[in-house]
DNA sequence: GACGGGTTGTCACTGGCTTGTAACCCAACC
DNA sequence: GGTTGGGTTACAAGCCAGTGACAACCCGTC
């Protein structure tokens, strides 16, 4: 199962963390200060790093900034202990790119089940082939190109990100909302009918590979599944 | 609002815990007893439980460990009671997974605040299931999609809501009050036939597997426990 | 800076499906 | 046997997505 590093100063609080992760089935890695986290992070490529901000030399902050910078963990999810809720919301998430946070003291049911939650959230995410491709439809997301029986398409930058925002979620509705703030990165949703002229363009390039587009009436739009 | 369980032996204390809750606007059972707290929380799968650790007959800790293996209950949030703070924190997260504790003599406005923020955080934690499956009837709601016995059913858009509300409270008889605030999202609630006539839609569609769906006379309507 | 092609957001219109309501009927309960 | 409450049928109003048109905008070129 998924190799977890703990990093935390105090033996008890290090101990109580192991515990529970090994009993939940995972495997674990502790470090006790900022350097020897970075190194063992680095060394066992951990599927997810718990991080204690309160640390000595480093502190946990720092060491957040470090392993993001580095090529070679920057992609792994990092959880945040800390005993202030309020300084942490601001800096973190902002800054740092700690991808969740929990709150001493917490429960330690909690953080097994905000840590099997975060490395669910990054299986999905992390399943991001370049290229999708479905009957006679191929999306080829880094070149940008879409072709349809080998025939190319031309399709706008919207067209193209609206195409592959439901493509990637293939079988999943996904209502005007969601498709206005993903697609669109609309805050704030006003009631326009742009989607619905988007797809209508959208469909119309892509001739008979429009099949793979279903609008369900009352809720959004789908790629169908398969 | 939540329901919470709170168990202590004492008269006294039971009192002004659940005063205090009440008074908060949740609502509250109690058990005195061991045996009884595990009863009752099969019984009224509660929100939370508030578990005193000095008990009669079966203690505290245990009765938490047998919260803990019962899946029924294993889900659901403790705050332990005791008058000991040096003794818990160890013990209690380590091997039986209690949430959060409350050291005796406590404030009651500490505690009811101590709630609040528990029922908060698994509000946040909680992933509801994307799927609900009963029987030959597979209701899949990201994607929209209703199954009978491997087969694609069409509901609009108001029939799957209706769907999906009743069969989430399985067992559970919902009155048409309650799906009209639920489903419609009506605020006055006037009286008419509307869910009645949804009903019946609904179940002309899903066929043989309407029989999953109840009528409770004079009461509401049910999706069959199991 | 003016022009032109391409892209994008908005709007009005329309047909068809969805949906709320009323009327009627039947079954259950008293 | 009366009454209550839900099932059933029918229908009109309204909503919703598809569509065509268009203005605003962006951007490169002249």
């Amino acid at each position: 199962m998924a190799k977890i590093l703990v990093v935390d100063d105090e033996p008890d609080a290090l101990e109580l963390v192991s515990f529970n992760l090994k009993a939940a089935g995972y495997e674990v890695v502790t470090a006790d200060n900022g350097g020897e986290a970075l190194k063992r992070a680095r060394q066992h490529a951990p599927d997810l790093i718990l991080l204690d901000v309160m640390l000595p030399e480093v502190d946990g902050l720092e060491v957040c900034k470090l392993l993001r910078r580095d090529p070679a963990t920057a992609g792994i999810p990092i959880i945040m202990l800390t005993a202030k809720a309020a300084e942490i919301d601001r800096v973190l998430g902002l800054e740092l790119g700690a991808d969740d946070y929990v709150t001493k003291p917490f429960s330690p049911r909690e953080l097994v089940l905000r840590v099997k939650n975060l490395l669910k959230r990054q299986a999905t995410a992390d399943e991001k082939p370049e290229q999708l491709s479905v009957g006679d439809l191929c999306i080829d997301v880094p070149r940008h190109l879409v072709t349809v029986a080998r025939r190319r398409i031309d399709l706008t930058a919207t067209e193209f990100k609206l195409l592959t925002t439901l493509a990637s979620r293939r079988g999943r509705v996904q209502s005007r909302e969601q498709l206005l703030r993903d697609v669109w990165e609309y805050d704030n949703i006003i009631d326009t009918r742009t989607v619905d002229t988007h797809m209508r363009r959208l469909r119309e390039k892509l001739g008979t590979a429009c099949r793979y587009l279903d609008t369900v009436r009352g809720v959004g739009y789908r790629f169908v599944e398969n």
